[in-house]
DNA sequence: TAGATTGTTAATCGATTAACAATC
DNA sequence: TAGATTGTTAATCGATTAACAATC
């Protein structure tokens, strides 16, 4: 793996698309698609799947293609998923149960670990086999249970506070689907979700029609 | 406005975010807001916040800043919010709810006006209000209530099918949920949210952390 | 008027597309 | 061997950053 070399993020988060569509492709029995082929599934080139995964290294065969449960397994390794995170929620609100129910985080090898909610009243309730614990308790539950990612799922209101807490817990990287910029130390990784900016595009692109068809 | 030329993607996406961060300042009572000072608050440089906004106008005053009442208005009728689209959501299962109860979209000024599931247990439900329908309904409750947003929340296998009924109805634009990729023919819109590239690119960076602290 | 800040043009950087030699 | 398909280099395209003239 050439991993002196800084790969682009548009590359990164094409990934997943592979690894999931070569998946897809696996239980259909496929055992070696091109680079052609993999494209016209998930709408992508065939050129810039190749270049995707030449900036790693040579997962294909010239003159044959990429054997898929091969490559699952090196974009798999390349992704990290290997190493099976221990994930915690915070909030366990509509989108809180939500994400901690969502089964395609468990199939890319994510554990879900940890559930964390301030209201008594969801306090102790089980959500996908896991207790709901008080936020008071977060760094000690943090630690013992060795949680590597935190999601963010409260109101944006509290949404650094707890982000501080996970960073002194000592979590390695948030995912936050709080509509707002939190701040964290750098060797901290951020991801963040923001469910509006695709309803806003659509919003865009379907005034931008009206306007068209209104000429 | 000069729609003539093509906006990019990158500038589109970042609109919510300025949209969303000018309405969290006017809050704090703030009139007049400088590309410098929104910048710091979204983590974008002044240089991109200028250029994006000069796409479509001229919105600033020179040695002054920004008038934040008067720039969301223009954000908010470059996105297309204020045509307040009506939409729906299919499949109410967890994440289904969970953006059927999402108040964010709802600020935005999106209608929240259908809701669609298969399961007769869960048809006849209240859900912020709206009551679930039986998908078998689906054409003539889009047709009545003047759908023009469908978020599809179904499991992948039955996403395609869902997709083929929004365009029949004659839904416009479609936010796709499921991971998998949805063919629909070029007029109708669709965004594609996917949620485990967020968390399959944070343990992409986890593992690189890991890898360079080892050197 | 002097200071501040926008809007725009030019320069740089990064990502995608095209072309093709290497090779299975 | 001939045909197919990768991996890589070069060319193009698009987006960001820098610089600064315009002007409030």
């Amino acid at each position: 793996m050439k991993d002196h070399i800084i790969i682009s993020k548009a590359t990164i988060d094409r990934l997943p698309l592979y690894f999931r569509t070569l998946r897809l492709s696996q239980e259909e029995g496929i055992d070696i698609i091109s680079s052609e082929e993999l494209g016209q599934r998930l709408g992508v080139t065939p050129e810039q799947i190749r270049k995707d995964l030449a900036s790693f290294g040579q997962f294909g065969k010239k003159g044959v293609g990429y054997y898929v449960r091969e490559l699952i397994r090196n974009i798999g390794e390349i992704l990290g998923l290997h190493y099976h995170w221990n994930i915690a929620v915070i909030g366990i609100g509509h989108l809180g149960s939500a994400l901690a129910n969502y089964q395609n985080f468990m199939s890319l090898g994510f554990n879900l670990v940890a559930l964390f909610d301030a209201d008594p009243e969801i306090v102790g309730k089980h959500i996908n086999g896991v207790v709901v614990e008080s936020v008071d308790r977060m760094a000690e539950v943090i630690q013992e249970r060795n949680v590597h990612i935190g999601i963010i799922a409260v109101p944006a209101v509290f949404a650094q506070e707890v982000a501080d807490n996970l960073v002194v817990a000592g979590i390695a990287g948030i995912w936050n689907f709080a509509p707002i910029k939190i701040n964290v130390p750098d060797k901290i990784r951020v991801v963040n979700e923001d469910l509006s900016v695709g309803l806003s595009s659509l919003s865009y692109h379907l005034s931008r029609n009206l306007v068209k068809n209104n000429d």
